[in-house]
DNA sequence: TCTTGACCCTCCCGTTGCGGGAGACAATAA
DNA sequence: TTATTGTCTCCCGCAACGGGAGGGTCAAGA
């Protein structure tokens, strides 16, 4: 057992590269118990074994060299650095909260375009008669133009943005299209009851509905109207208001992507 | 409502820095729609809000730049991204694994030195009567010396270590004290039944206890049992066993410390 | 028309924790 | 003696910018 110990040497015993070990002595964290002035060879002992099995442990923990090098130098005892270790907790924590957050949004894009996806390529475009689940939303009224509907997702987005759970719909007060003052009310389905200002909590009930699948632009969407409705009339049926239009794949989060691929679902509750 | 910005406006406009704009630029990510060619100035145009507006948001989910460019590239549509999105999903989810493993550590570390500090300033290390309730552990039965426990406890701590929920321990099966052919188990009380070649995974039953905290090195341990022997003696009850040491603070993970405060509790069952 | 202040340019350095490599000595083995 | 490792220092690179120097450009007021 020598106690003296090339730079290689000691690499191979801690498991740290000469690299490393010669960045550490740079830095001042773990110096070598002795340099050869000619050579500038560095020689470690066996002492430098536990300290750089401790710099190794901090490394572990995701402790900065200079928070090492402090830790080092004022501590001998875990009792000492308690405050350290509870500040790179908090730190870590921290990070976690945030990379859990950043997970939600891409879980929720994923899951959209997967759905998206299923319905482009299964779906039937068709009128259909459906029980619509009752569900959480939050909403906030508007009247005006259908243009202003943007925003109205927007402020929703703000206020509720972290218990979004589904897609973006929207509520039709009125009974016919309107160019101005149309009564109407952006919504996101929820998954916590949350009180904001100005935005409407509330649950929405379940109902029977004739809804049709709408595939393109905005501003077609009158085609897919006049087919439901005229359903709606073959049928003698009675719609409530308000009617429902599902945002099941708009402009996306990211991209606007094109709107020959949007999809909506109009939702008119009868009877 | 112009049509070509300067960097400065255009940084206005989409919150970027003017250096971050520049940066794009040369990464090719977001490139000026026109840039003068006597004086270097750089003009952006609307269309170029959009792009910024799409950067941003991967940006915010950490995309790197290259990944960017990559998807700007490939990309319209949220559809064509989803394998990235996927895999940046899969990066941020390791990462997060990674920081709660450190933060359990921690946590474990502060709650070790915390309650070790509370013994230490208000322990009253005299011999007590306790009851011990019944706890999970994972232990490797060792016959050999007792300086061979630390090469046990290293071999649980890969096996199990994900799973420790509270202080080493180590039972101990002869009646008396062996240099040699000592009959020992070094354990850590564990949240889960796994099963692990080698180790024995099992409940320890709960019972009724002599014990005493002994305050120094592991080699005054002598002193502690000779104090808490003759106790029993006293008393007249009959020891059962194994016993048990519980290391309440030891060396410590990162530190070694000073053994002058390793705490070490003597457990021995009576009648 | 001149000046002033705001704006913009390029180029270079710093951040963190090392890794890679060049060119020059040093130590050891055949 | 030579060949092969081992080691040294110095410099560059990484990711995504921020800071600052030193210099040119633009619009407005005097």
């Amino acid at each position: 057992m020598k106690n003296s110990y090339s730079i290689g040497e000691f690499s191979q015993i801690t498991g740290l590269s000469v690299k490393t070990l010669r960045f550490y002595h740079e830095k001042g964290i773990l110096v070598p118990s002795s340099v050869d002035e000619s050579t500038g060879y560095r020689f470690y002992d066996a002492s430098k074994i536990e300290k750089a099995r401790i710099i190794m442990r901090l490394r572990q923990m995701e402790f900065s060299i200079e928070d090492i090098g402090a830790v080092l130098g004022q501590c001998a005892d875990e009792a000492d650095i308690l405050s350290y270790l509870e500040r790179q907790k908090n730190i870590l924590q921290q990070r976690i909260r945030e990379d859990r957050d950043i997970v939600r949004s891409l879980d929720q894009i994923i899951a959209d375009e997967k759905s998206a996806k299923e319905i482009l390529e299964n779906g039937k475009f068709a009128v259909e008669e459906k029980n619509i689940e009752s569900i959480l939303i939050a909403g906030i009224r508007i009247k005006g133009k259908y243009s202003d509907c943007g925003k109205g997702f927007g402020q929703l987005g703000k206020a509720v943005g972290r218990y979004i759970i589904d897609k973006a719909l929207c509520l039709y007060y009125d009974g016919e299209y309107r160019e101005a003052d149309a009564d109407f009310e952006p919504c996101f389905p929820i998954r916590k009851e949350v009180s904001v200002e100005g935005v409407s909590i509330r649950t929405l009930p379940a109902c029977r509905c004739l809804t049709l699948v709408h595939r393109g632009s905005y501003d077609q969407l009158g085609r897919s109207y006049a087919k439901i409705l005229s359903e709606v009339e073959h049928r003698k049926s009675k719609i409530s208001l308000p009617t429902r239009e599902v945002y099941l794949k708009g402009p996306g989060i990211i991209f606007k992507g094109n709107p020959k691929n949007y999809l909506t679902e109009i939702q008119l509750p009868i009877g």
